[in-house]
DNA sequence: GGTCGGGGACTAGTATACAAGGATGTTCAC
DNA sequence: GTGAACATCCTTGTATACTAGTCCCCGACC
């Protein structure tokens, strides 16, 4: 449990243009806490304590609250309390599955449709700047993600990612279960850049090959890591 | 906007067992208006309104339009109102995009793996009702929608529908901008026993051809669609 | 007649109060 | 010593009150 400093009424830092940010500031502080195993499965939190730690009223936590209820992140029981939920292994399974077709899908349309240079650019600098973090695992990470989004972005069909994001917080608890990853960081730079090249050429299946290869091989530690850590994890498959 | 019956403390008619089912209530007969175009775009709502329209707080409803706000059905502007969204072309194509992805990877997971008997003989009792209510538009949707979401449920991953219903909110507005269907029903049907029959013979790339087919059917409606409402929809692509 | 300003009637955002049910610990009976 | 009943505390769910910002109309003034 991180302490947090009380956010003070964001809208005195902000400019309030149009929203509230005091929810998703909530929200996505907590969201962060259970990603990263601040807050462990299992866990018990109270509106109350939570209204606290943020200085704010129950009301915009509770509604941060209800907001990651959707995600999957926590339980709510009535009149009993507030739980993060245990990583449930079918909803990494689901999440893996979305993923994959999803991406595949995202490649595909990249590379047929192609992508604006820009992007290009964008996406062989997200690469670069995985070489050049090959050994902090936090930034290679964030590069990491931003290359994937990089695509989804870029095919130009809104907010694609956001679908993803969802989902993906349900295995990125898994992933810091053990950092560094158990890949090789050269595979899969290698692998991104195979990605990257079959978009820029143009080739379709060559890019689902190359989609489909990088995500097996990112995602099959999840098998290996559900057996380590049977006490976060409830086999519901 | 229809008129709905205060709900009267729900908790009296259900057991109250877990959940509050006010909120769930209250927001899905909101997105069944919006869908149903009994709100129209642009629409102003008043979270006031809602409240004293089901008989509750605003507390319920307020979370009730949240979760719309999540699914971009509504938008709501601090001080100002909550109105109730356009029709976002760019939405639609992303949702047509998603849906197409996700159901080509489950119709082929589907015939990879099979599918448990019970649920190939419930995907062909669908399709029997559609033939039997296929002068009934609002039962040949059911009916279709239920056929489809058989497959979801049936690849044993947890709730991979709801992704998709989430999603689907965004063109079921547009499909109601002209029930019933451009497509005749013969063809749909037809198509439905195409994708059927190539997961009983577990044959994933004849699934993946009659699902990208039916699909493209069905979804290639909204290019006139658009075009004939321009009143609804924002053209932002 | 046109324009500018002020006030009232909305809006959503937040805080607080209350209600209802579960968990837990203590106490009393056996 | 053990077990059951009860009281208290704590939880979330809901209702209500209050705050701050926006819109719009109406009147006064130019």
């Amino acid at each position: 449990m991180t302490h947090v400093p009380p956010l003070g009424r964001i809208s005195e830092n902000r400019p309030m243009q149009f929203a509230p940010p005091t929810v998703a500031a909530i929200r996505d502080a907590i969201r962060r806490d259970i990603i990263t195993l601040k807050l462990l499965p299992g866990a018990k939190v109270s509106e109350n304590d939570l209204a606290r730690r943020f200085g704010t009223s129950r009301t915009p936590v509770r509604e941060a609250v209800l907001g990651l209820v959707d995600q999957g992140l926590v339980d709510v029981r009535p009149q009993r309390g507030t739980y993060i939920t245990f990583i449930s292994l079918r909803s990494v399974k689901r999440a893996r599955f979305l993923r994959i077709a999803l991406e595949i899908a995202i490649f595909r349309k990249a590379a047929e449709d192609g992508l604006h240079p820009a992007r290009l650019a964008e996406a062989q600098a997200d690469i670069d700047e995985q070489v050049a973090h090959c050994d902090d695992p936090e930034r290679f990470t964030r590069a990491d993600d931003a290359f994937h989004r990089r695509f989804a972005d870029g095919i130009d069909l809104g907010d694609v990612w956001s679908i993803l994001e969802q989902e993906k917080s349900q295995f990125d608890r898994l992933r810091f279960l053990s950092l560094p990853n158990v890949t090789p960081v050269e595979t899969l730079i290698a692998q991104h850049r195979a990605m990257l090249q079959a978009v820029v050429a143009r080739d379709p299946d060559a890019a689902e090959r190359a989609v489909n290869d990088h995500l097996s091989e990112v995602l099959k530690v999840t098998d290996k890591l559900a057996a380590r850590h049977p006490d976060f994890i409830v086999n519901d498959v």
